[in-house]
RNA sequence: GCCCCCGUAGCUCAGUGGAUAGAGCAGGCGCCUUCUAAGCGCUUGGCCGCAGGUUCGAGUCCUGCCGGGGGCACCA
């Protein structure tokens, strides 16, 4: 048996069964438990009860409480302040279902896979070709991976995919100044190709092409004929695009490997990708009436949907001069996924200054019968990412920051960190370094990942990498002590005793280790890995407590208190071991 | 003008309609001859933007204001 049910839904369960038993009336209600600070657990919804029943809520809850089966569960149930009850679990209890999780021989912890379980295809990790890295393109790839594996680990069937920047006008200029200037992407000398080469190639044909086109008219009418050639599938045209996009890949591919990011080839699906789709997409809606035309624009209208003039602004699906708007891209990758797919949940993991933009296209898609009851799409919006100071994230000189430099930077320091502990512990060099890697990469997706995605967010690398309070070090550092003690303890497999009285701190760390599952299960509804960071964080904090209170590896514990507090620290170790992964962050073994 | 998001401690942020609103940072006081002090304990600090409403019960739901950010016809 590898699923283990959890304390709180086993509970929850004896609740509702004698809620039932003990008020027919009532039918089938909520007993809504909840973590209490005043016992285990405390049941709410007897008060709600009360007011439909005409009862009083104590007596109510103290017939609900008479209706609760005797067994090994609870150790204590009392009826308090205006009628809520308070239950306290026994010790036995908690032990064994943390037993049963650490037996999951499927390596899952007990946790059950998602009842419903369907294909979500997550869009995210969306970068520009021939474009620079920044830190808005670090939100969608933390976020979405961060979802993706989540999304698994309960059982959800997942596609990934890139929605790169592959298409669009700026390609015209930039093949035709490569055609006028045919050096300028060669790599020098044979030299190995790192991504750094090639984003600095790219970057400068960028900005010399862009400087051309917007001083040469002659070079800019050129430049639009080129996307004509572009888009009617011309095979020199192609060629030379498939080559910004193949130079721009080993470029993302170099910045996703130093985000510790796996990025697959296949899942890179660009907006190029659904040209051939277009048309038909336009079709489609145009004969089925969802657009309609308008100054000679293909576009779908919404009534709640005005200008500043008050007059309706339609999503352009197909623009006036009979190029294509990137709503016909978005639309037609619902197509795709929906159709071609088989998805039944489309997550979008994209800049929250475009919910107006998906809101339309999902609207449109919905009338256009691609969306339903059956298959829904979801837009997890994030907000903007600021300094320090609140304003829009930029240099002193006022220009976009690179990612690979707030990157590089995050490791540096954590690396002169890791370097001046690392004696204390006995670290190889080798050790430092990748443990730098991991402490700078993880610091920076923690931050990123531990507030709720929508809010605007501040960048403040200094506070990241303090590696003091809520960072990622906290919670890898809490995982490295814990390895620390079960080295010393030797290799077997330690064993729970149900059978021994727990001490506060021993009860508090196991009661929240039961809940691993039901808060992936919560963060995989939601759309919110932050809710998965504060579980961590709440799961390091207890352990700490646990390790300062608890004394482990002492002479004066008996030897089954020693068994079952090395039992505590490795379950506690491989929960934070998996939910740090789900996370994309690494946990050292030594730190 | 309309729409969306945000407003909680000095700062950065949590807070599935439940009892006394929580963390981290910063400030104050303690704790390394015992498993890693990147740590732990204690402590100072709150008209949860304002005003109504719904509810047995509102930081949480509804309405209206105020303040900040964003979006709103052929860029993505």
């Amino acid at each position: 048996m590898a699923s283990v049910n959890s304390l709180a839904s086993t509970l929850q369960q004896q609740l509702a069964d004698a809620l039932t038993a003990a008020l027919p009336d009532a039918g089938t209600a909520d007993p809504l438990l909840r973590r209490s600070d005043r016992a285990d657990f405390q049941a709410n919804g007897i008060l709600a009860l009360a007011k439909k029943l005409k009862g009083n809520p104590r007596e109510l809850a103290s017939q609900v409480t008479a209706a609760i089966p005797a067994g090994d569960l609870i150790k204590e149930i009392e009826v308090s302040g205006p009628g809520f009850l308070n239950i306290t679990l026994s010790d036995k209890a908690i032990i064994e279902t943390l037993a049963a999780r650490a037996a999951d021989d499927a390596g899952r912890l007990g946790v059950p896979y998602a009842q419903n379980a369907g294909t979500t295809v997550v869009d995210y990790a969306q970068p520009n070709v021939a474009k620079e890295m920044h830190v808005g393109h670090l939100r969608s790839a933390v976020i979405g991976a961060a979802m993706v594996e989540v999304l698994e680990f309960t059982g959800e069937s997942v596609v990934r995919r890139h929605h790169i920047g592959d298409w669009g006008t700026q390609f015209g200029m930039l093949i035709q100044y490569l055609i006028e200037h045919p050096q300028e992407l060669d790599h020098r000398g044979g030299e190995e190709q790192d991504g750094e080469a090639a984003m600095s190639s790219l970057n400068r044909l960028y900005k010399a092409s862009r400087a051309l086109f917007d001083s040469d008219e002659g070079f800019k009418a050129r430049s639009r004929d080129r996307v004509v050639a572009l888009q009617a599938g011309d095979e020199e045209t192609v060629t030379l695009w498939q080559r910004f996009v193949d130079e721009s890949k080993i470029y993302f591919y170099s910045v996703f490997n130093k985000l510790d990011m796996e990025i697959r080839d296949p899942d890179i699906v660009g907006e190029s990708g659904y040209n051939d789709m277009l048309e038909e997409t336009c079709r489609i809606l145009e004969e089925t009436g969802v657009a309609v035309r308008s100054e000679g624009a293909l576009c779908v209208f919404f009534d709640d949907v005005k200008g500043p003039d008050g007059n309706p602004v339609p999503l352009i699906v197909k623009k006036t001069n009979g190029g294509y708007g990137y709503a016909a891209t978005d639309l037609s990758a619902i197509r795709d996924r929906v159709q071609n797919l088989k998805a039944s949940t489309l997550l979008y993991v994209v800049d929250a200054r475009q919910s107006l933009h998906f809101k339309m296209v999902f609207e449109t898609a919905r009338r256009a019968g691609w969306l339903n009851e059956d298959v829904k799409a979801h837009q997890l919006a994030f907000g903007t990412v600021l300094g320090k100071d609140g304003k829009p994230f930029k240099t002193r000189e006022g220009e976009t920051v690179r990612l690979v430099d707030l990157l590089d930077e995050a490791i540096e320091r954590a690396t002169a960190v890791v370097r001046e502990k690392a004696e204390k512990v006995g670290l190889t060099e080798q050790e430092i370094v990748e443990n730098g890697e991991y402490v700078g990469i993880g610091a920076v997706k923690y931050a990123d990942l531990s507030t709720s995605a929508v809010r605007d967010y501040k960048f403040d690398l200094d506070q990241m990498v303090s590696l003091n309070g809520d960072t990622s070090v906290y919670l890898q550092y809490a995982y490295a002590r814990i390895k620390s003690i079960l080295r010393k303890a030797g290799e077997t497999r330690p064993v729970a005793h149900p059978e021994l009285q727990l001490a506060p701190a021993e009860r508090a760390l196991g009661l929240h280790l039961d809940q691993f599952g039901e808060n992936l299960a919560e963060v995989a509804s939601t759309y919110e890995p932050h809710k998965l960071a504060a579980y961590l964080y709440q799961l390091a904090s207890l352990y700490t407590t646990f390790y300062d209170q608890c004394h482990v590896l002492s002479d004066d514990n008996p030897a089954e208190v020693v068994e079952n507090r090395l039992f505590l620290c490795d379950l506690t170790a491989r929960t934070l071991h998996q939910g740090m992964a789900l996370l994309g962050i690494r946990t050292p073994e030594r730190l």
